[in-house]
DNA sequence: TGTTAATAGGGAGTATACTACGAATATATT
DNA sequence: AATATATTCGTAGTATACTCCCTATTAACA
């Protein structure tokens, strides 16, 4: 049954031959390389990510800031309480409109992303240390096309998707 | 500060430019597929690997499941409850070691694998299928290198990495 | 104005994926 | 044989990542 060699596209039998799952042990690995690097700071990639995109924008009401990652808006929800308790973060209601609780980033926060960056970056690069330089650029070019295509079918889409536009396939353009 | 514009290796200020958030929104994404695709069934990706190292060994206690697939083995322990509560395995004891509850495949569990390998392999072609052949390869090439160096590094790491010996590579020294 | 739609958030529930601790069993050492 | 170590599993707790259902508020429409 499972007596087919040879390497052809999309041969899922084995579990190591569906792409899926690599993806997700890859993903597995990236968590614990994250959290492995940033253990003094106590900090997950999740939480880290809510903090980058506040670092940037300051303030953000917790949908906008769930379909700018690709979070679910509940995950988002849970993620801000745990770093409001820290005081990473607080929550000021809105002037306009009294649905939204806002997340603002503290001075505090901004500090801890200050401070938790290198180490980040010590985990991203320690995950992609086995590939040449040329090999990274395809591999986040291949990925890149996958999210886009894919953005849709996601059920946590992105609204940013068209914003965003894929650095790599910009990079592209000017280059070529 | 965020204004270079060139794709140069690891510009990880942009959360877009991080491998590893974009391999979390990747695995996000496959799991949507896969329990789209799968609905019927009611299966998640774990679920359906745990039942498919079943499937081809009939017989495993919970650390060598884990152990195989990379799952961390409280992990396995839960999902294994869900599925004996299905009657898709059940728990017999092992006659020489006393410790071990060891899981084992039903009938019933061998035919639910059948019928969801279908939906399985959809899930699967849907996630790739915005690239070429080559482009595929390449990713999967590129993945199984970065899970082969990395797999010590990981917290679930793999007993049967040796084993296993990549596909991919091996398919290259076939046809060197 | 009154009713309906959409939007924002909260709460409960499920599943994955860990850590930490402890109990029972098995093996190795003294 | 007694002790120490290793193995296997269990329970409890945390975090991510969803689902579904509910309330409050706003906006749009009749």
């Amino acid at each position: 049954m499972s007596n087919k060699k040879q390497p052809n596209r999309q041969s899922f039998d084995e579990l190591w031959g569906r792409p899926g799952f690599l993806i997700r042990r890859l993903h597995q690995i990236h968590v614990g390389m994250f959290l492995e690097e940033c253990t003094e700071f106590n900090v997950t990639p999740a939480q880290f990510a809510v903090l980058t995109v506040l670092y940037y924008q300051g303030t953000l009401d917790q949908i906008s800031i769930a379909s700018q990652i690709g979070f679910d808006r509940n995950t988002v929800a849970d993620v801000i309480r745990r770093l409001e308790h820290r005081g990473l973060l607080d929550r000021p209601a809105s002037i306009s409109d009294k649905r939204p609780k806002l997340a603002r980033i503290t001075d505090e926060g901004r500090e801890f992303v200050d401070a938790v960056q290198p180490a980040m970056i010590k985990a991203q690069r320690r995950l992609v240390s086995p590939l040449s330089a040329e090999e990274y650029e395809t591999l986040m070019k291949l990925m890149d096309k996958l999210l886009l295509e894919n953005n849709e079918a996601s059920r946590a889409p992105l609204r940013t998707k068209s914003k965003r536009s894929s650095q790599y396939e910009a990079a592209k353009t000017t280059t070529d």
